[in-house]
DNA sequence: CATTAATGGATAGTGTTACTATCGACACCT
DNA sequence: AGGTGTCGATAGTAACACTATCCATTAATG
């Protein structure tokens, strides 16, 4: 396959790969001649990774680079690998004033423990929640922490469907490739499903408020 | 308040300040004088607002401008001023062939009725997260839109307490704002306690695999 | 076989975004 | 009185993600 092609295969343009080549996201094509290469599958594979860890992940170039370069080294487990890239994807930390957050960091341990969950002492997640957490204090909203049951139990039974898609997978590559789609692309959509239920949930206070008959004029109808 | 006070009170430079004003994010101080102008809470509350959605909710400068103008337009009402929110939040549309994703869309708008929710029909998120379905399909993620249904449930308890907590504010700018701080700020917490549930069900798996004897030397081990 | 189009590799340029710096005139504070 | 702070305006900057151009070479086409 040509560069033409491959540009032609995956909506990206041809000046965009010599890109991602150059900065080591994606192999360059088998060179066949001084002036010709030639790309496979797994470019343009690899080409709808990038493309959607930019996209929907919202990584940059550089964040997408590193977390290749975990998918890539086979001398990470799976496991391992997959903490790469958690780590990876998460933000670069937050420099804010711990302290402010230390009530809601305990919290959030005593809560994972209490769950009986296993986590890297030094995975952002907690630290990124305990934040939010006290964010949204700050803003008076209450955020106890038990609010996230259910999210979590929702969470639990897809990741154990992906964690055994990634399983099944044939090779290494392709399973913390799987793991990292899901990651990635499971976070929005879960993201859209919330945006959806909170509008439905607004549509209904609001139908509650103004009830059942839309046609009676009301000052904002005529504006 | 002084604008340095305002800037030492939020960790916002002088000059994002007056940048935020000039773009139109901020009103400006009380002018006192020729070269003097005074702040009070409100933009120390507003400016946290602004950081909350462009650090927390990935929001450009623009957006937040948008979207700050939904909240500060007093002629429509809680439940209007939070759908031009939810709009303003989402990406811009995706140009993405819409065909590719017919079916999900599909089974996204026969879910939604299923459910009994009213949402309305030019909503960005049904249609983001259909493409977000296709593309787990297209990397041979099974996706089926079942799935969500726990999500979804979990997101309807949180959705219910936030409406609550913005119905019972004291007036219609702080209502729009305790919503628009929640949807932003939940948002990326159902994300990070994802995360966490993700890493600790990985873990999990690779203890299944690689049972509680850590010491027992594998290949890998010698690398 | 001549011509046209495409390719690879290199380097330089572009548009956008989110600030940041500087300036001059003026004012507050001690 | 003088040093710092401030306003409003304008210009500059750093990062980012491409995009454009160049050239030697080679594939494809008539």
């Amino acid at each position: 396959m040509k560069i033409s092609e491959l540009s032609r295969h995956t909506g990206v343009s041809v000046a965009s790969i010599k890109f991602y080549v150059r900065e080591g996201l994606l192999s360059g094509g088998v060179p066949t001649a001084t002036n010709q290469a030639d790309y496979g599958d797994e470019h343009v594979h690899r080409l709808r990774l990038i493309r959607a860890l930019i996209d929907v992940g919202g990584l940059s170039v550089a964040r997408v680079c590193g977390v290749l370069g975990a998918v890539d080294d086979h001398d990470t487990s799976l496991h391992d690998a997959f903490g790469e890239v958690m780590h990876g994807l998460g933000e670069p930390p937050a420099t804010e004033p711990p302290e402010r957050m230390a009530t809601a960091l305990r919290e959030v341990h005593a809560w994972i423990a209490r769950r009986g969950w296993m986590i890297e002492p030094d995975a952002p997640a907690p630290y990124a929640l305990a934040g939010l957490i006290s964010t949204l204090r700050e803003f008076g909203l209450p955020a106890a922490i038990g609010e996230f049951d259910a999210a979590a139990d929702a969470a639990l039974v897809i990741a154990a469907a992906e964690v055994e898609s990634a399983r099944s997978m044939p090779d290494r590559t392709a399973a913390v490739e799987t793991m990292l789609i899901g990651t990635v692309v499971y976070e929005r959509a879960f993201a859209e499903v919330r945006r959806i239920v909170l509008e439905a949930t607004s549509a209904a206070a609001n139908a509650r408020v103004t009830p059942r008959a839309p046609r009676r004029a009301t000052r904002r109808d005529a504006h």
